[in-house]
DNA sequence: AAATGAAGGACCC
DNA sequence: GCCCAGGGTCCTTCATCC
């Protein structure tokens, strides 16, 4: 499995369209949020998912770009493009990352020709030297010339034995480019070592073949990118995070190579480990993908199932084997950020642009959907989500704004004085617009529709606001009845202890981060 | 008793 | 050095519905 990764990707697209902000610490996004920075910025402190009011206060000379989606959406696509040379099913997880699939491609690869793993230079980057003494002409082959996109060459006879199975061609190129200092003395640019030719050979195994598709990925688009190589995609996520800027790491699929990997790899690596599950497990000392199967015992008492499992998983370095090309999307929304809001009208006329946008986004891409999800933000950045499904499917912005409208009007009723920050709307349950067929929404449709419309009417507005307060004191029971339970977590312990063999020295740090899971609302 | 909905969060890019 | 956009997915808990 291979995980692609371009480089800093936002900010690479704009360093590459605009060579002044090459020099400069620049971040892409707006002043309440960044979405990527550049190196330069990153010395100062400034990352990802920082607001820009604060980076500006970090770094005063902070060039802030607002993003171009389009322009993003275009590189994708030609990265994409190189993608499907290699693996016609990758998956891609967004505009700038993707999983390859590379065991067909090798298995072609072992018995490709040279010219077929020869790769034409059309590109050098502007930091990097042009001098002829640095840049000699390569000649792949006396008898073809000049070479272009490679194709399907008949006679095979005819190709010397130079590059056998065993000999890749890495060390050729390799002792080609070793010879070279870092930097021309003419020109002072960065002297491509990796490729000072007019034509690149790649060698067979699968480093080479990763590395001839970063290549060409940079070839075709001038933007470099990061690659991991493992025997899955748990690992090879990691992997592609391991030489960052312009590299790639392999894990061989072998125990050793995972187990040695895996052991000493801080849990906060891998993906789908956030902060909250870290500081969690780091109250139970795990730290390292080691410990959480060290410390199974304790892990399985607090975690379900499915949790248990994800973090077995990890600490064997077991991860998926096949990459799925996107399945189908399970919902679409719009948010909106905006100065504080205290005015209903304001608020219903915001709502009603909301739903006119996701209206046409959903007619857009042929979808429709009948749960409606109002979501808002309060000014003391609390979130709330309010949904309802209705009878029918619709992309009709009347129909979605009619419930939203209900939705957001109870919230208004329930509370005050709403101060909001942010409002959404979002559709789920969607369906292709094309596979729905009117007798579905006429019939079963007019049916559920009644039902809902009949338990609307009976529950009134002082009722909902009843049984509200009424939810919140069972709640509150509940939170009760789980801290007592937590209480007699430390009699469980002695019994499991003596029943299964668990080491669990540390029974009270346990009960704390059971109570702090527990207590959380 | 199983399935579905609703509300809230964690997490990812 | 700080509490955060906007697009998603998935998990969990509780209620409800046959």
């Amino acid at each position: 499995m291979v995980h692609v990764d371009m480089d800093m990707f936002y900010a690479a697209v704009e360093m590459r369209d605009d060579p002044s902000l090459r020099e400069k610490a620049m971040a892409v996004g707006g002043n309440s949020m960044l979405s990527t920075s550049n190196y330069i910025a990153r010395r100062f402190g400034v990352r990802a998912g920082m607001p820009g009011f604060i980076a500006k206060k970090l770094c005063q000379d902070l060039t802030i770009i607002r993003p171009h989606f389009f322009k993003y959406k275009a590189v994708s696509k030609q990265v994409q493009k190189v993608f499907a040379t290699y693996d016609p099913n990758f998956s891609m997880m967004s505009l700038d990352e993707g999983y390859l699939d590379f065991t067909s491609h090798m298995q072609w690869r072992r018995e490709s020709e040279d010219s077929e793993r020869t790769v034409p230079v059309v590109w050098r980057s502007e930091e990097m030297c042009f001098c002829e003494k640095y840049c000699p002409k390569y000649v792949y082959d006396e008898n073809q010339g000049q070479e272009e996109i490679p194709e399907k060459n008949e006679d095979i006879s005819s190709s010397p034995d130079l590059f056998d199975e065993d000999d890749s061609n890495e060390e050729n190129i390799k002792a080609s480019g070793e010879n070279l200092p870092d930097f021309c003395e003419n020109c002072e640019k960065r002297i491509f070592k990796t490729a000072p030719f007019d034509a690149v050979l790649f060698g067979l195994d699968i480093n080479e073949a990763v590395k001839e598709m970063r290549f060409r990925i940079e070839q075709s688009t001038h933007l470099t990118a990061s690659a991991g190589i493992a025997p899955n995609t748990l690992l090879s996520k990691v992997c592609s995070d391991m030489n960052k800027p312009n590299g790639q790491y392999r894990v061989l699929p072998t125990r050793e190579d995972v187990i040695n990997f895996i052991d000493e790899l801080p849990i906060r690596k891998i993906s789908g480990i956030g902060k909250v599950c870290e500081k969690m497990l780091s109250g139970m000392e795990i730290k390292y993908c080691q410990d959480l199967f060290k410390k199974r015992g304790e892990l399985q008492l607090i975690s379900s199932d499915i949790s248990f499992r994800y973090y077995m998983k990890i600490s064997l370095g077991i991860g998926s084997t096949f990459v799925s090309s996107h399945g189908e999307r399970k919902s679409m929304s719009v948010e909106r950020t905006f100065r504080e809001m205290t005015d209903r009208d304001e608020m219903y006329k915001k709502c009603l642009d909301l739903c006119n946008e996701l209206g046409g986004d959903l007619k857009r891409h042929n979808l429709v959907g009948k749960t409606i999800t109002l979501k808002i933000k309060k000014s003391d950045f609390s979130v709330k989500t309010k949904a309802q499904t209705i009878a029918n499917f619709t992309d009709d912005y009347e129909l979605i704004f009619k419930t939203a409208y209900d939705l957001l009007e109870t919230e208004i009723m329930n509370s005050k004085l709403l101060k909001l920050r942010l409002m959404g709307v979002r559709m789920s349950t969607l369906q292709e617009s094309s596979k729905i067929t009117s007798k579905q929404n006429d019939i079963k449709g007019f049916l559920t529709n009644m039902k809902k419309k009949v338990a609307k009417r009976s529950a009134e507005k002082p009722d909902l606001i009843k049984k509200g307060l009424k939810r919140d004191a069972e709640k509150r029971e509940t939170i009760n009845i789980k801290r007592r339970a937590s209480n007699n977590l430390k009699d469980m312990f002695a019994k499991i202890k003596e029943t299964r063999k668990v080491e669990a020295d540390d029974e009270d740090d346990i009960i704390v981060v059971y109570e702090k899971i527990t207590d959380k609302k």
